[in-house]
DNA sequence: CTCTTATTTCGTTGTTTCTCTAATTAGAGT
DNA sequence: ACTCTAATTAGAGAAACAACGAAATAAGAG
């Protein structure tokens, strides 16, 4: 969970819509990746980042893993990015 | 300046550094360097990516290059987080 | 015009990222 | 046990990244 990790996690824009779909509410690994024109490995692997970074937390339901956002690791990004415009530290 | 460019340079901890110090107030290429422990070449590429996302701006005094600091794409970047993170949009 | 300083560009090397197909694991149902 | 579906892991290749030393460029001083 270091930022750098975070921050790294948050550089392509396949994850980040991950992230933007998630927003709305849980939602399978297979669902997700129907949303994408890349195979379900490639999906697999963004996945696994935003996993790596606790951007998403999982949740096995039957066959299914269900991806779920986590906020607070996205206030952290946030928060990293604020320290970098605010004049004050 | 698509928002991709801007998050893939944000995406590395020494181009954050850079950030963080230019927040302080310009600096020239040359001073910002040593603050690092990298080839000025090194560093000169970082510079190039930052220039590239439009984060910074440059200026020439003299034989110097100031980087000046850009407030305004840094904080599309903190809207394009937030978005992230809201729930209604 | 030459010299010095400041910074970038060039050429190279080793590492990482992104993508794919093929093979594998995990769970549920028959 | 077998089979289906869901998802990940394994393996491979192209492209991009990050780092360096050496050479090139730009601007000012003498």
């Amino acid at each position: 969970m270091p930022i750098n990790t975070v921050f790294e996690a948050l550089s392509h824009p396949v994850r980040r819509e991950v992230l933007s779909r998630l927003k709305a509410g849980p939602m399978s690994a297979g669902e997700l990746a129907g949303h994408f024109e890349l195979s379900k490995p490639t999906l697999s692997a963004h996945f696994a980042k935003l996993r790596d970074a606790e951007l998403v937390t999982v949740e096995r339901q039957g066959t299914s893993l269900i991806y779920h956002l986590n906020l607070s690791v996205l206030e952290d990004a946030l928060k990293g990015l604020l320290d970098l415009t605010e004049k004050k530290p």
